[in-house]
DNA sequence: GGTGAGCGA
């Protein structure tokens, strides 16, 4: 029974309204308050569980999308993630880009991580990598730290 | 007004 803070007041809400509804038909006010507190809390529970989609497809088919995370480095600090992405996913299927920028200062670090599907990454690390980008070159390899062991099988 | 090696909380 964990009702959050807005819905006790919604209760309490609705009690005083009932109470001062029944207080009209009723006899003495606190049982009308009472009575309020009761049916403003049952219509709330009522409330909280008519989901409608009581039946949640749930699709456990994880798909074993064999993505890959690669580091990407020296970067040009006007490089947006939108560029990165756009640039791997001409080699591959990318699937997120992550520019590290400091959160301390907000500055940029000049590297991030691609992660794209493991069947591209090969293809987009050799085609990307010593890539003259942003009159600098990029320095692509596979991340230090993989996120996902699905091939032991590297250089 | 900054900034060039580097592997993320």
């Amino acid at each position: 029974m964990k009702l959050s803070n807005q819905t006790l007041v919604t209760i309490i809400a609705l009690a005083v309204l009932g109470a001062l509804i029944m207080s009209f038909i009723a006899i003495s006010p606190s049982i009308a308050f009472a009575l309020g507190v009761i049916l403003s809390g049952l219509a709330v529970h009522f409330m909280q569980g008519a989901s409608p989609a009581a039946v949640t497809p749930d699709d456990s088919s994880s798909t074993s999308s064999s993505s890959k995370t690669i580091y990407v480095g020296n970067l040009p600090y006007r490089a947006n993630e939108n560029d990165v992405k756009d640039l791997f996913s001409e080699h591959g299927e990318v699937f997120a880009v992550r520019l590290m920028k400091d959160k301390r200062t907000g500055k940029r670090r000049g590297f991030g991580f691609v992660v794209m599907n493991s069947a591209d990454v090969g293809t987009a690390i050799a085609n990307l990598n010593n890539k003259e980008y942003g009159q600098r070159t990029l320095k692509v390899r596979e991340a230090n730290e993989p996120k996902n062991g699905e091939d032991l099988d590297s250089e």
